[in-house]
DNA sequence: GTCCTGTAGC
DNA sequence: GCTACTGGAC
């Protein structure tokens, strides 16, 4: 008699398979070629160099949610002159912070999360929490979030898996299980085989993310300029 | 009108 | 699962 397993562990399982089921030698290719791309032709932000602060590229990553990387580029360094630190952040005049977020979008909702998140960092003696766990559980902090602190802050091989990079990877690499990317077990596989075959963590991620962004985006492809081209299912070459 | 380096609330 | 959140760029 089979043991009944499941449904959403079935399911996570066949996703896995599917995942594990792809030649290790493709997923080198893969990131060979975003690699050798990103260093050419990747995209050059403040906050991708050295001499940033924890708590800038933390405020920079929670401004480029759902906004383009070319806004918060321009609006950014103004910002923190008003607000260079959490101590800052937490004392703020909440309609002043308000008013100094509204360039980058979404502005009632980050100046609330960021005076809440302030105030916890601030309350702990201004540091961020080491763990996983912890980390998830700061106000504001999800799934790519965390992954963020631990790239920059330990240099950890850790996946950012935003809208962009799942489009580019299941474009290339096949559909994913299910609707929310945080939580699915296809794209968490692939990206854990990306970045174990990958040399520099960020190197990888902002390759990906720039390709989605400048090449392989949501309406518009530019397959003759991708360096996946060649074998790449999806390839619009020719047609677009 | 659509999209953008997501998250949390339902 | 679905949706609100927001404004800038195209």
């Amino acid at each position: 008699m089979p043991q009944r397993i499941p449904k959403h562990l079935s399911r996570r399982h066949s996703a896995e398979t599917r995942a594990l089921a792809i030649e290790p030698a493709h997923v080198q290719w893969f990131v060979n070629q975003v690699e050798a791309w990103y260093k050419e032709q990747g995209r050059s932000f403040p906050w991708r160099k050295p001499g940033m602060s924890l708590y800038q590229l933390l405020i920079i990553e929670l401004l480029l949610q759902r906004t383009r990387a070319e806004t918060v580029n321009r609006f950014h360094a103004g910002f923190f002159l008003h607000y260079p630190d959490w101590n800052s952040l937490a004392r703020a005049n909440r309609m002043d912070l308000e008013a100094a977020l509204k360039p980058f979008g979404l502005y009632r909702r980050r100046a609330k999360v960021f005076q809440i998140l302030a105030s916890a960092v601030v309350g702990t003696g201004g540091e961020l929490p080491r763990s996983v766990e912890d980390l998830g559980a700061l106000p504001g902090l999800g799934p790519y979030m965390v992954n963020a602190v631990l790239m920059y802050r330990d240099g950890a091989p850790v996946p950012l898996l935003d809208g962009g990079v799942a489009r580019v990877l299941e474009r290339f690499f096949g559909p994913r299980e299910l609707v929310d990317i945080r939580d699915d077990p296809y794209l968490h596989c692939l990206e854990e085989r990306i970045l174990e075959l990958s040399k520099e963590p960020s190197e990888i991620n902002w390759g990906i993310i720039d390709i989605s962004a400048l090449i392989c985006m949501k309406n518009i492809t530019h397959c003759h300029l991708c360096v996946l081209s060649k074998k790449c299912p999806n390839n619009r070459y020719g047609l677009s």
